[in-house]
DNA sequence: GCCCCTGCCTC
DNA sequence: TTCGGAG
DNA sequence: CTCCGAAGAGGCAGGGGC
């Protein structure tokens, strides 16, 4: 098993083009190529940017003329049926009225069955443009009827329950979803997994249980909602202690009981984590942010450059703040075109971190970045950690996929400010966290650090020591450093921390013109 | 009290 | 993490 | 190139069972 990340040793050297975060606009360290977004490393791994932050969220040109008045909207929508939704969320966006989809009142809790059928239509679709625009006729129509309820129907759109760095997990894997279809429908276990042989997913398998089952009563749960099913979702990640997997399923059989049509499909598709549908969270901003400028603007088509924008801003605005429960509601009231500055880089919520991305060789290195500064950085072999510290002195530590990790290193956590200098108020730092030997003072490899507690770890009982190496920093002193680039950035890094070995120390980095000096340092191993 | 299975998370 | 498919 | 989804290794945590 000393797979290949235990074979990555902690000298390999990652690079990233010099102006890294800020991909967009300025450049200082050549390389002015539209293209220069990213990097590239040598021997396995690089590091890429995050989402755009293109600092030009200019002046819209569609400004909105008249934006929330609901109230000219043609009235009601209850002669709509499910089956006519489908057909009107097809159409394109230009042609697509907003009050033609809701088989529900305005002002009425959206019903989960529509949201259900949108991802059924999604389902049947590979481009990914019109995955987009499905789901972006379905925003709308949610817009122009219960707005309220837009925030969970987002949410459910990218698979997810709160953000992530919430912790708050379904805990419901296919060995318990199987056991609530069984308990639910009276039918054996075993019949339920040739059946998931068979169909080969878990939402078909409810589907097709669901229809073949003969209610016996006549009591009808009232229709699902999209808040109910969110909601629910949201108990089933609080259940814990003794009966709790019980009583998650009774939850879900709560919820079944009530799902008709393709409802347990994804509703079982949801509960699982696993909606393959080929719509994620990248493909779910872009439907949000054309709805939002579509909504915003009733009356004239917007152009296609105000789209291109709206998509950048909501991108954008998520990497930094990845709270839909803060977005969207900024969204509803104020429209696309603030939200970037309603929705600003907040320490407490982590960023985007920007990944390294695999290249074939130096070789293809070499190319890249001839004639232009770039700069190369040891990846070191271990887990990305974002650092958070507040003005009020409290610390917080996210993994690579936002996760709240700061239970995990309350070492790190406890001295992270001791290698601040005093003037500093309040950072966030990227960086890595590795296992060290300290008698030794040598890196550790992922293998073992890998084997450190991972919730609620009590400073006494750690055994695996780490040291944090620092690469990046992104806000300082209540400000984002996020418009600047690396290279300026990292200087603010230097200056703002001292090193200590074997506990905190920067991420050896080297800059050049040379593109023969990339050879060089990854030959520092 | 101990062990296993399931879920989740890291790379 | 790496891979492969689709657009 | 971007995005999505699937797969794989190793390992901790929590619950359920005995």
């Amino acid at each position: 098993m000393s797979k290949s990340s235990s074979s990555r040793t902690i000298n390999e050297v990652l690079m990233a083009a010099a102006h890294a975060r800020s991909c967009s606009s300025k450049k200082k360290l050549g390389d002015q190529t539209p293209n220069s977004k990213e990097f590239s490393s040598s021997l396995s791994n690089k590091k890429m940017k995050l989402g755009d932050q293109s600092p030009n969220l200019k002046e819209p040109i569609q400004k909105s003329s008249k934006s929330e008045d609901q109230s000219l909207h043609p009235t009601a929508t209850t002669t709509t049926t499910p089956e006519e939704t489908s057909v009107q969320l097809k159409k394109r966006s230009g042609d697509f009225n907003p009050n033609s989809a809701a088989f529900w009142k305005k002002g009425e809790s959206v019903p989960f069955l529509f949201l259900a059928r949108a991802f059924d239509l999604i389902d049947k679709e590979s481009r990914r443009t019109e995955m987009s625009t499905i789901l972006c006729n379905t925003f709308r129509t949610v817009i122009a009827t219960t707005p309220k309820d837009l925030t969970a129907v987002v949410y459910l759109s990218c698979n997810k329950i709160a953000p992530s760095y919430e912790d708050l997990e379904l805990g419901l894997g296919e060995t318990s979803l199987v056991k609530a279809i069984a308990d639910a429908y009276k039918i054996d276990v075993k019949h339920i997994k040739s059946k998931l042989k068979i169909l080969g997913d878990l939402g078909l398998v409810a589907k097709a249980s669901c229809s073949s089952q003969v209610k016996l009563f006549n009591y009808k749960p009232p229709p699902l909602t999209v808040v109910k099913v969110l909601d629910t979702c949201r108990t089933i990640a609080k259940e814990s202690g003794k009966d709790s997997q019980g009583n998650k399923r009774g939850h879900v059989k709560g919820l079944l009981d009530a799902a008709t049509d393709c409802e347990p499909q994804y509703l079982f598709r949801l509960l699982q984590s696993k909606m393959r549908i080929g719509l994620a969270e990248q493909t779910v901003l872009v439907a949000l942010g054309q709805a939002a400028v579509y909504s915003e603007n009733q009356s004239a088509l917007p152009s296609p450059s105000a789209l291109d924008e709206a998509t950048e801003i909501i991108k954008k605005v998520y990497s930094l703040l990845s709270n839909f429960d803060k977005i969207i509601p900024a969204l509803l009231e104020s429209g696309i075109w603030k939200l970037a500055e309603l929705c600003r880089f907040t320490p407490g919520v982590p960023i985007g971190p920007m990944l390294a991305k695999p290249t074939r060789g130096v070789s293809e290195i070499l190319k890249k970045f001839h004639g232009s500064e770039f700069t190369c950085e040891y990846k070191y072999d271990g887990e990305r950690a974002q650092i958070h510290y507040m003005e009020d002195g409290s610390v917080e530590i996210y993994s690579r996929n936002g996760e709240r990790n700061t239970g995990k290193f309350p070492d790190v956590a406890n001295s992270v400010k001791r290698f601040k200098k005093s003037s500093i108020t309040s950072f966030v730092i990227d960086c890595e966290v590795v296992a060290y030997d300290v008698d030794k003072q040598k890196i550790l490899p992922f293998q073992i650090l890998s084997t450190r507690a991972r919730k609620g770890v009590n400073m006494n009982d750690i055994t695996v020591k780490v040291c944090v190496f620092v690469f990046d920093l992104l806000y300082l002193n209540g400000e984002s450093l996020l418009e600047e680039q690396l290279i300026d950035r990292r200087e603010h890094l230097y200056d703002s921390f001292e090193e200590v070995t074997g506990e905190f120390q920067f991420a050896t980095t080297m800059v050049s013109y040379e593109p023969k000096d990339i050879q060089s340092f990854s030959k520092l191993l």
